[in-house]
DNA sequence: CTGAAAGCGCTAACAG
DNA sequence: CTGTTAGCGCTTTCAG
């Protein structure tokens, strides 16, 4: 493999010089300048990153972590964040965390092999996040954030989604409602429970405890709780808000599964609005985040804490918005006068 | 941040010897590897991954390349893989290349920023592919392939799932076939459709010019077509044979948005056994390739080449299955009679 | 079993 | 504008 020391040598310049013409240095002889760039190219010189990364102390590369990749949140995100990164000429490793694997991305931090990480799926619990936090490490949290930790963060407005639905399901005249939770430790999964039931509550409705179910992000949570709702001849609620996508997913399947049929006998709500939410299969109600400008933002705040470590963190929370679809009655009216 | 040198100093032996601790190097004294561990632990230290990968021309970390993440195909693959990488300590960098985006990766090997690449989505034509090769970049191919390319590659019996899905149809009495094709130039494709297309003539029947149509492996490729074919008035096929799941999500949301019945008006075939394949909103019969023995062979080979680069090049096929869901009828043999 | 010394390929003072 | 020099933190001979 030749190195800039081979490409000096056939320019006849330094080692030096031709290092300056690769960082595009403003003091180079323009002649000098092209006699390296024809040596380069003659060459087929390429930078050694890693050296490179050893002196400068940045690798040029961020880690993201998810926790389950197969949630198709998660790929979305990482699409737009992949478009930025190429742009800006970054790269990404990923952690697919099952668990508490935040350790795995904050020890790489440490160690030096990349520059900062996005975290997506942080709990309120994490030891490693705030470990990390203490020794200045790099970090944004974005999707999921951590109630008063000193740390930059950006999600969307999680609890006033919750005020929507449940507005939204009150006023089509629901009263026997449903929820399906999430991890509580998921500031996502907790801030949305909290507007949906801080709602009802305003309005007198207490949700039947039996009509909660808590779970994972995962289709079989909606499924199964559809299901165990429906068992036979049992009578479930007449709308459910399922804390995100994913789950409510589940819940049309497991309508489906039961002969329950969606929006006549039931109504389902879910929050994400992923691509697949808008496929005919579901034509799913939920809430849109602005992704793209979710990523934007926690991918410039990490930039900017990577160049300046003690920089005041910053919280940013984007609104969303409800996107009816068939899973709920498109003309709210009608349910509410068949309701009364 | 405390370098090895720090720790030495601490321990009161020379930083030779806590290289030596760290590499687990037999011959360190117990009595001194203890006292480096203590000095380890007190310090805090954390080795520098970058002079390390600076000194053995190692950085741990492959690169991964896929071509839509949002393709759930993709993150199921990459789920598995980062499974394995967790376990031997390795990370992964992701590049989700719309496009000829192979030119980042491979021009990461080169940089040293990873240590060899895994291809999912390669092209018949990518030169940069070719380029890597002759230079001996350590890469390997799985999923999709390249024909003769001094190369190792897995993937599954493409071609064999093409004549098993045309058997399965023909021999259910469906003569009005179908064909969602997907890139040429994607070996996945072209196997699959060729298998396809090759068992169809043998029997005698040529697919209708009409009834064949490329895309990209899209949800919307599949719901376009199949909306093109049942538009007003119009007579489609019995039977589609989609080349990928994704796209045979597709074709059922096309037809659910035409009023056509699957299975009763029309049969749908994916590929892949996507995990959505098997919701009820799907149900879609398809076919199963043993993804985690592909990923797992494909890491080995990976390995193996970055050890020896000039290795002879191993090809491995792994055997598919059809699974038969509701998209197509369960029985056969009723869906031959009633169509005979 | 342990230490001294060399150097991976690059960038960044500093000197001219 | 260009070159000399000194490391970045680690692994790895080579001596002892």
């Amino acid at each position: 493999m030749v190195d800039s020391r081979d490409v000096a040598r056939f320019a006849g310049v330094s080692q030096t010089t031709v290092s300056r013409v690769l960082s595009n240095s403003p003091k180079v002889k323009p002649e000098t300048r092209d006699r390296v760039m024809r040596a380069l190219a003659e060459t087929g010189y390429s930078r050694n990153a890693v050296a490179r990364a050893m002196r400068t102390r940045r690798t040029g590369t961020i880690g993201v972590v998810v926790t389950r990749i197969t949630n198709p949140f998660y790929p979305e995100f990482i699409q737009v964040l992949s478009q930025h990164l190429d742009r800006l000429e970054l790269r990404m490793t990923l952690w697919d965390a099952e668990g508490p694997g935040e350790s795995n991305a904050v020890e790489a931090i440490r160690q030096g092999i990349v520059d900062g990480v996005i975290f997506t799926t942080a709990l309120q619990d994490s030891a490693a996040l705030r470990e990390a936090l203490q020794r200045r490490a790099p970090v944004v949290l974005v999707n999921r954030t951590v109630q008063g930790l000193q740390c930059d963060q950006v999600t969307s407005e999680n609890h006033r989604a919750g005020h929507m639905i449940a507005d939204y399901l009150l006023r089509a005249g629901h009263r026997r409602i449903g929820l399906l939770a999430g991890p509580p430790e998921a500031s996502t999964a907790s801030e949305r429970e909290a507007g949906f039931r801080g709602r009802l509550a305003e309005s007198g409705l207490l949700l039947h405890p039996e009509f909660i179910r808590v779970g994972d992000f995962t289709h079989e949570h909606g499924h199964e709780s559809v299901r165990a709702w429906f068992g036979t001849g049992s009578r479930g609620p007449t709308a459910v808000f399922c804390v995100n996508d994913l789950i409510a997913l589940g819940a049309l399947d497991g309508a489906r599964a039961r002969g329950v049929r969606v929006p006549e006998d039931l109504w389902v709500v879910g929050h994400d609005d992923i691509q697949m939410s808008s496929w005919e299969a579901f034509d799913l109600t939920t809430v849109r985040q602005p992704i793209g400008d979710m990523v934007e933002t926690a991918l410039r705040m990490l930039l900017a804490r990577i160049e300046r470590p003690d920089k005041v963190p910053e919280f940013c929370r984007f609104p969303s918005e409800l996107v009816v679809r068939g899973s709920t009655a498109h003309h709210p009216a009608q349910r509410a006068l068949s309701a009364s």
